[in-house]
RNA sequence: GGGCGGUUAGCUCAGUGGUAGAGCACUUCGUUCACACCGAAGGGGUCACAGGUUCAAAUCCUGUACCGCCCACCA
């Protein structure tokens, strides 16, 4: 007898940081360098150093390191590769905030200064995360752990950006970009978001210069109309028919601009006619190209006018806006404003409003590189889980449009370009290998912009792994197994890490791609700190403990695209540790002192219950395998809860108080134990370690995490075994189910039952579980009992004169009801002939055995509801 | 405007052709020495709606409604 000590209850957040220490001490987070191993690497997505990690982060992280751990157990050889993200923008702005709080600013301190300012906070929040992971059991190679600014990546990012600049795949160019006038930076279009706002149209009178009528245009955004240089029309618009070329004096400016035909306008829409501002527009852009127009800037990086705006010139885009339109209208000029739903466009980061702006950007071009993206989606190479999210994935790549990679910022990888005095841009190393590539010309200065986040997280699988020097971890680890990811970055990162990955070293950075669930509150809302619907994992770790909480998450992570979070589950999940630690510490207490050994004899329930195990980790494996983390979930808590709890130790019980016995279901319980622990461990690492700890077992592993998957023998499989206990077990609940209707507690002894029909020798065991002493065979020879009938047993309950007559004779007659329906309902679908001749031959059989089980429990009940005088 | 999910018991969700399931909640009973973070029994659903295919539909097809997500240049 051991383990007496245990106590009662699992006390979670005391236990977890002992085992997580034990695990990093023996070095199980370095992958095993045997290399006769497969490799089985995840560089997982590396956190934005923006704070703390959030309900989200813990279902993601967990869910990678329950990768790890279950291929692990598979004999992998496992890395799962941590780091962080510089996260330019994002953490660009959370400095800023700090330092306005502080009444201080990034333009007060220089780029130099704030630099190293943000710096700091990122060795704060990188150390909080790092924390946070260790808290939620993640086993993650630290000594691996990279950073996407670091040295060794910078070197990366450079060679990619010089390479693609020499093959002409990055390029410098005038374009309309997304302009963030509070981040005052370019965005690009993945990370803006169209909002539909009630918003205004304004119809504005254009007259022509030779005052022989006037021309109509419809704008959302009047105050653009100062930095306009044409009106265009459908050429096929018939109410402009022999209008086009000649001139409009734009009003309050008094500028001459052309009627133009171009075949962007919707003649269907307003009047027809388009006001064109090439530069605050990406469409009238593309017009201003095709007609060779000038192309004004009227807003500067703030959103206010510049001095192309005249009079209005210094004011704010909103500012101008109503002034204008109040001169418009003084002057006669406005027709009419209607009310008008627009879409605009909203920064993601600031979330606000997107100014289209005309400017000098570094772009990517992505025509070379999305074919071999398509190609690698659509021939399987790397594929999506759920497999929905291929599709999505290849309709956005085949329309992708090219990506602006700089970024009006300082937090981040400075593009590497260098400037001679006359603007020739060279891309190099450093300053001298520029001047080096320059010649006689000087280089006067480096490119200010940075480069977009996505552009070097895109280089992440391969450069964390040492890219771009040749190291063994690259060789053996490249590529990844599988990339973990949220949905909402499929586009923005994944995409990246596919072009980046195939065109840099020819191979797809992943075999396959999981995409999980978001996070929602109970109700379904979005979990925002803003709104103050999130829930913090750290809390829930505190007292439900990381196991619980992994469980809550994991448990509903297959292929749904939404998992509402409730603290209640959370509790559910505790729970279920406890109930595990409670059974496993039982069976502890009756475990032999030696180690156990196989026993020679096994009764039915003894095979019943390895049977059940044997198909449940069957189930748990495939299901592993194919990222059903819910059936794996689902199939663990139902194999060890309601069988291996609630019906093999309680028939068990006796047995197991018996010194010799107790030998077989001893060592049934801690095979079916070891294994349970072992199936369960990547999902709940820690108490599955500490249980296994206190196990009795031969040839232990010095860790549940380090040992291998359960192999079990095939003979546990016994289709036998299972149905005959089943059916005892049947008969035992509808047993209990008379106790009851009798109002006897569960657990007091009654003296006898009666059962006819074939238990299989079981007998004991539905004794036993329904708490009769006396189980006889046959009827009662006293008069009142109640009766049921399962699978094809009857049992009586002798009543000793309780029964209420009326109410027996009103269930029988009930149950008769009902099986007469459900008869009648099978007869007529075994009397049609088109059934009989199509339908699969199984179900035929099963349906007549069916009927024929009907009619037996009819006459049974009508038997019954004689007795009862009915 | 296009695409993708979802709609099943009070709640959260399983269930891809053969007479509806789980957990929680609820009701009743029970502290029998693993566990009250427990055990036993029970109530509760015309599977969003309308058509169709089929011997047979929660399940397949078409359409509709509502919820959510993604993509999209109508001023």
């Amino acid at each position: 007898m051991t383990d007496l000590s245990l106590p009662t209850r699992y006390d979670a957040p005391s236990c977890e940081p002992k085992w997580y220490a034990a695990w990093e001490a023996a070095g199980l987070f370095q992958p095993d360098p045997d290399p006769s191993k497969d490799p089985y690497t995840i560089t997982i997505p590396p956190p934005n150093i923006t704070g703390s990690l959030h309900m989200g982060h813990a279902l993601c992280y967990p869910l990678q390191d329950l990768l790890g751990r279950y291929n692990r157990m598979q004999g992998k050889s496992v890395l799962v590769l941590p780091g962080q993200d510089h996260a330019g923008i994002a953490t660009q702005s959370v400095v800023e905030k700090q330092l306005k709080q502080e009444g201080s600013g990034g333009a007060i301190l220089g780029r130099e200064k704030f630099i190293e300012r943000v710096w700091v906070w990122r060795k704060e929040s990188g150390d909080t995360i790092l924390n946070q992971l260790r808290s939620l059991g993640c086993a993650f190679d630290w000594s691996r752990s990279r950073f996407t600014l670091d040295d060794g990546y910078h070197e990366a990012v450079l060679k990619v950006f010089i390479d693609w600049f020499n093959r002409g795949l990055i390029y410098r160019g005038k374009r309309v970009v997304n302009w963030d006038p509070v981040l005052q930076t370019s965005v690009s279009d993945i990370e803006t978001e169209r909002k539909l706002i009630k918003g205004k149209l304004y119809y504005v009178r254009y007259p022509f210069t030779d005052g022989s009528g006037e021309v109509v245009i419809a704008t959302t955004r009047p105050e653009t109309m100062l930095a306009d240089v044409a009106v265009a029309v459908h050429p096929s618009d018939v109410r402009y028919k022999g209008l086009v070329g000649k001139t409009l004096t734009l009003p309050l400016m008094n500028r001459e601009i052309p009627l133009i035909a171009d075949s962007y306008p919707d003649p269907e829409f307003g009047s027809g006619a388009v006001k064109i501002t090439p530069a605050h527009d990406p469409n009238d852009y593309e017009v201003g190209v095709r007609h060779s127009l000038d192309m004004p800037v009227l807003l500067d990086a703030r959103a206010k006018i510049t001095a192309e705006g005249g009079k209005y010139a210094g004011l704010d885009r909103y500012e101008a806006r109503k002034q204008i339109v109040a001169d418009l209208e003084a002057g006669g000029f406005l027709v009419k404003i209607d009310d008008h739903e627009i879409a605009v466009l909203v920064s993601d980061r600031s979330k606000e409003v997107i100014e289209p702006l005309l400017s000098e950007q570094w772009f990517c071009k992505q025509s070379a590189l999305a074919p071999k993206v398509i190609e690698a989606v659509n021939n399987g190479e790397t594929q999506f889980f759920p497999d929905r999210y291929n599709g999505v994935f290849i309709a956005w790549m085949e329309n992708i449009r090219d990506w602006c990679i700089s970024r009006q910022l300082w937090w981040g990888h400075r593009i590497p370009i260098y400037y001679t005095e006359d603007g020739t841009p060279y891309a190099a190393l450093n300053r001298d290998d520029a001047q080096g590539q320059a010649g006689d010309k000087k280089i006067v200065r480096q490119d200010d912009d940075v480069l977009d986040t996505w552009f070097s997280s895109g280089l992440w699988p391969f450069a964390t792994l040492g890219w771009p020097e040749q190291t063994d971890d690259l060789a053996h680890r490249y590529p990844t197994s599988v990339l973990v990811t949220d949905r909402n970055i499929i586009n923005l990162w994944v995409a990246r890490m596919m072009m980046m990955g195939l065109d840099l070293l020819g191979k797809k950075p992943f075999d396959d791609v999981m995409i999980y669930a978001t996070v929602l509150t109970e109700d379904g809302r979005r979990m925002s700190k803003s709104l103050g619907t999130g829930v913090d994992p750290m809390k829930i770790i505190e007292t439900l403990g990381a196991d619980a909480l992994r469980y809550t998450l994991l448990s509903q992570t297959g292929a749904n695209q939404d998992i509402r979070y409730s603290e209640r589950r959370t509790e559910d999940a505790r729970n279920f540790c406890n109930k595990i630690w409670n059974a496993t510490r039982f069976v502890l207490m009756n475990a032999p002192d030696g180690l156990p050994t196989q026993p020679e004899t096994f009764e039915v329930v003894d095979r019943w219950l390895l049977s059940r195990l044997h198909a449940t980790e069957k189930t748990v494996r495939e299901a592993y395998d194919s990222y059903d983390m819910q059936l794996v979930c689902q199939t663990l808590y139902k194999f060890f809860w309601s069988e291996m709890c609630d019906w093999y130790i309680e028939v068990s019980k006796a047995r197991l108080t018996d010194p010799a016995a107790g030998k077989t279901p001893q060592w049934v319980l801690l095979t079916a134990i070891e294994a349970f622990l072992k199936m369960l461990h990547p999902v709940m690492p820690h108490l599955t370690e500490e249980l296994y700890s206190h196990l009795p077992l031969p040839n232990k592993a010095p860790f549940i995490m380090s040992a291998d998957w359960p192999n079990l023998p095939s003979w546990f499989a016994n289709e036998g075994a299972e149905s005959r206990v089943e059916l005892v077990f049947d008969v035992t609940r509808s047993l209990r189910a008379l106790r009851a209707e009798l109002g006897l507690t569960p657990g007091k002894a009654v003296a006898a039952a009666y059962y006819e029909g074939d238990l299989g020798g079981l007998e004991s065991i539905v004794a036993g579980q329904a708490w009769v002493t006396d189980l006889k065979p046959g009827r009662p020879a006293e008069q009142g009992a109640l009766s049921a009938t399962t699978g094809g047993v009857e049992v009586h309950l002798p009543t000793e004169g309780l029964i209420d007559a009326d109410k027996e004779r009103a269930k029988a007659s009930a149950e008769i009801e009902k099986a007469t329906g459900d008869l009648a309902k099978l007869e007529e679908r075994l009397n049609n002939p088109m059934f009989v001749d199509r339908a699969k031959p199984e179900v035929i059989e099963r349906d007549r055995a069916l009927a024929t089980e009907l009619r037996e429990r009819i006459e049974k009940l009508s038997a019954r509801l004689k007795q009862f005088g009915g």
